[in-house]
RNA sequence: GCGCCUGUAGCUCAGGGGAUAGAGCAGCUGCCUUCUAAGCAGCUGGCCGCAGGUUCGAUUCCUGCCAGGCGCGCCA
C-alpha cells in the first residue's frame, strides 16, 4: 500500500488538540483538579456553521469537575490558549461555554486542492496504523441457499473491512466453511435420499431433512458428474453415516462453491476461507482444551467436560467435550479463535445472527480465559431483515421452503440497491427492506439519488471537455473565488470524507457512509443548481471545474467502498 | 421466568450529555430558452414509549415499567 499522507483535517484537528489540552492543563492545574477529574478534550464540527468550524466542550467539563461557572471556565481557557501559528482565525465562547474556533477561510481551498492531488486515495487516514484487523462475516451453514439476512451481513462486514483498511489498519475478510457436524450430515442424508429418488426408487422424506430443490439440483449434478454406476456403487455402503458423508463432502464443496459465486457476484471478496474440518483435523481443539485445562478452567461432569464460563460472568457452566467424546460446537469455536489470535491480529471482530447473541457472554469468557486482553474479540450482531412488498411482509420461512435467498434479492433490486439499503441501518437495528423502493429507479429511492449525482457531474465533465476545458491543478488564491454558500458547505463536507471513514470504523459503524453520500449528493445538487460551471467567468469556471471534479472523486471513492457503482450515465 | 436487541414525524429510519431534534417516503405549493427536473426551493407534520434518578443541562447516561423482536440444547 502507498504510503498515505495524513488528511488536512486531520493535521488541523490534532494541532488544534494538542494547544487545548495544554490549556486545559493549564487551567486544571490553577483548580487544583487530580489527573482522573481532567476531561479528554475533542472536537466537534457543529452542525450550524455559525458556531465556528469546530467546537470544543472541555471548559464545561472542567466546570463540572471544579464545580465552577462553564463560562468563567471557558474564559480563562481561552486566555490560556496558544493560537499562534495554527489555522485558527479567532475563538470565541459561545452558548453555555463552547469555545468556537473559526478556521482561517483560506484552509477550505487546501483541503480542495488536496482531494485532486489524492484522487483515488482520497478519504484514506494512518488512524489505525497499520494494527491488524480480521473481520469474519457471513459463514454461512453450507447446507443451503443463502438468504437475506446473509446479504446483509455481507454488506456490513465488507464495507467495515473497507472502512478499516481507508483507515490505515491492516484488515483482513474471512469467511468460516461450517463443513462439518450434524448440519452437514444431514445435508448428506438428504442429498442420498434424492439421488435415490432420481435413481427411481420411492422414498420417504423425513421431517428435518432439507427440502429445498437446490438438493435435488445437487443430485443430479453429481449424477451427470459421475454417472449412475458410480452413483450406485456409493449408494451401496453399508454403514449409513459413511454414505451420507460422501455425499455430504459432495454437497457442501458445491454448496461451497455455490455461496462464493454469488458473493462474487454481490462485490464480496474474501481474503480467506477457513476450513472448520481442516481445523479440527489439525488437533486445534485438543490444544485449545489443554490450555484451557491447564489454567484450570474444565471439570468433568455427568462424563462430559465442561468450562467454567461462570467465572467471567455466563449464567451456567458450558460443555465443551459431550459425554460421546465429540466437541460441541462451542469447543471448535474456541479452537477457531485462539487460532486467529495465533496469526497475530490485535483485534478479531465477528458478525453474528441474533440467534447466536446470547453465546457472546461465553465467547468473552473463552478471550480472558486464553489470556487475551478485553477487547480483543468483538461480536457485532447483525438484525434480522423483514421483507416489504406491497407494503406487505414477505413470508420468509426455511421449513416451507419458501424463503427469499440472496440470489433472489439481487436479481429483484439489483446489488447497488441492496448494498445501499443495507448499509442505511445500523447492523444492530431491525430492518424493514421495502422491495418496491429498492426496485424503483426513480428519485424516491436514495441510491438512485446519490449515483445521480455522480452521472450528473460525469455528464457535465463530458460537456467541459467537448468544449475543451478540463479541471486541473489550481493554487489556492485561483480557488478563492468559491464563495458562494453552496460552494463552501460543498467543500467542507468533501473535506471530511477522511475523519467520516475513520469514525465509521473506529465505531464499527459502517452506515455512517451512505448518510455521508446522501449529504454530499444533497449538496453537490444544491450548488449545481445555484451556480452555472459552464458559461462562467473563465477563471470562476476553472475553479468549479475543480469542486465538481473533487466531488466526484469523494463519491466515487466513497460508493466503491461502499461496494456500491457510480454510474458515469444514468 | 432469565438474557440480548429495538421503541424518535403518518411510514421506514438517522442522530445524540449541551446551543432551534434530522433525512427519505407520503401530503400540499412553486422553479426547466441555459452543464442530466432521477434535480432545487418552500409548507405541513415530533410529550424522542411511560415513570423516576444523576447533572448547571437528559431525547441521549442509570433504574423500574410497558410494547415488539430474538435467544435460552452434551444442535449449529
Amino acid at each position: 500500500m502507498s504510503p498515505v499522507n495524513e488528511p488536512l483535517t486531520e493535521r488541523i484537528k490534532g494541532e488544534l488538540i494538542t494547544r487545548l489540552e495544554a490549556a486545559t492543563n493549564a487551567v486544571a492545574d490553577r483548580l487544583g483538579l487530580a489527573a482522573e477529574a481532567r476531561p479528554q478534550v475533542f472536537l466537534e464540527i457543529p452542525k450550524d456553521r455559525k458556531f465556528g468550524d469546530y467546537a470544543c466542550n472541555a471548559a464545561m467539563l472542567l466546570a463540572r469537575s471544579a464545580r465552577q461557572n462553564p463560562r468563567a471556565v471557558a474564559a480563562s481557557l481561552l486566555e490560556a490558549l496558544d493560537l499562534s501559528g495554527t489555522q485558527v482565525d479567532r475563538a470565541e465562547i459561545a452558548g453555555p461555554g463552547f469555545i468556537n474556533l473559526y478556521l482561517k477561510p483560506t484552509w477550505v481551498y487546501e483541503a480542495l486542492r488536496e482531494v485532486l492531488k489524492a484522487d483515488a486515495e482520497y478519504g484514506r487516514s494512518r488512524a489505525g496504523a497499520g494494527q491488524r484487523v480480521q473481520v469474519e462475516f457471513v459463514s454461512a451453514n453450507p447446507t443451503g441457499p443463502l438468504v437475506v439476512v446473509n446479504a446483509r451481513a455481507a454488506a456490513l462486514g465488507d464495507a467495515l473491512a473497507a472502512c478499516f483498511k481507508w483507515s490505515g489498519y491492516d484488515a483482513q475478510r474471512e469467511y468460516y466453511v461450517d463443513n462439518m457436524g450434524t448440519q452437514v450430515d444431514t445435508l448428506g442424508k438428504s442429498f442420498e435420499l434424492r439421488l435415490r429418488e432420481l435413481l427411481g426408487e420411492t422414498v420417504e422424506f423425513p421431517e428435518g431433512c432439507y427440502p429445498g430443490d437446490y438438493v435435488v439440483d445437487l443430485a443430479k449434478r453429481f449424477l451427470e458428474e459421475r454417472g449412475e454406476e458410480e452413483a450406485r456403487r456409493l449408494l451401496g455402503v453399508p454403514s449409513e453415516l459413511a454414505r451420507q458423508r460422501q455425499f455430504a463432502a459432495y454437497g457442501v464443496e458445491r454448496v461451497v462453491t455455490w455461496h462464493r459465486n454469488q458473493l462474487d457476484r454481490y462485490g464480496v471478496h474474501f481474503d480467506e476461507w477457513f476450513s472448520q474440518k481442516s481445523l479440527a483435523e489439525s488437533g486445534a481443539v485438543d490444544r485449545a482444551m489443554a490450555t484451557l485445562r491447564k489454567h484450570g478452567h474444565v471439570y468433568e461432569q455427568d462424563g462430559a467436560v465442561w468450562f467454567r464460563t461462570t467465572t467471567f460472568g455466563d449464567d451456567k457452566d458450558r460443555v465443551v467435550i459431550r459425554s460421546n467424546g465429540e466437541p460441541t460446537y462451542f469447543a471448535l469455536d474456541i479452537a477457531y479463535h485462539l487460532n486467529k489470535f495465533e496469526r497475530g491480529f490485535q483485534k478479531v471482530i465477528d458478525l453474528w445472527g441474533p440467534d447466536h447473541a446470547s453465546h457472546v457472554t461465553r465467547m468473552m469468557a473463552m478471550t480472558q480465559a486464553l489470556g487475551y486482553p478485553a477487547g480483543s474479540l468483538e461480536i457485532l450482531i447483525v438484525q434480522w431483515v423483514r421483507l416489504l412488498s406491497g407494503g406487505q411482509l414477505v413470508k420468509m420461512s426455511k421449513r416451507a421452503g419458501d424463503f427469499v435467498t440472496m440470489e433472489e434479492l439481487i436479481d429483484e433490486v439489483g446489488k447497488d440497491a441492496a448494498r445501499f439499503f443495507f448499509l442505511m441501518r445500523a447492523a444492530e437495528s431491525h430492518l424493514d427492506f421495502d422491495l418496491d423502493l429498492a426496485k424503483l429507479k426513480t428519485a424516491d429511492n436514495p441510491v438512485f439519488y446519490v449515483q445521480y449525482a455522480h452521472a450528473r457531474i460525469s455528464s457535465l465533465l463530458r460537456q467541459a471537455a467537448q468544449e475543451g476545458f478540463a479541471p486541473r491543478e489550481l493554487p489556492v488564491e485561483a480557488l478563492a473565488c468559491l464563495t458562494d454558500p453552496s460552494e463552501q458547505e460543498l467543500i467542507r463536507k468533501l473535506a471530511q470524507l477522511p475523519e467520516e471513514i475513520a469514525g465509521a470504523a473506529a465505531a464499527r459503524e459502517p452506515h455512517r457512509l451512505t448518510r455521508y453520500a446522501i449529504d454530499l449528493a444533497t449538496l453537490f445538487h444544491k450548488f449545481y443548481d445555484s451556480c452555472r460551471v459552464l458559461g462562467a467567468e473563465p477563471e470562476l469556471r476553472d475553479a468549479r471545474l475543480v469542486l465538481v471534479q473533487a466531488t466526484r472523486i469523494a463519491l466515487r471513492n466513497v460508493l466503491g467502498l461502499l461496494g456500491v457503482s457510480a454510474p458515469e450515465r444514468m
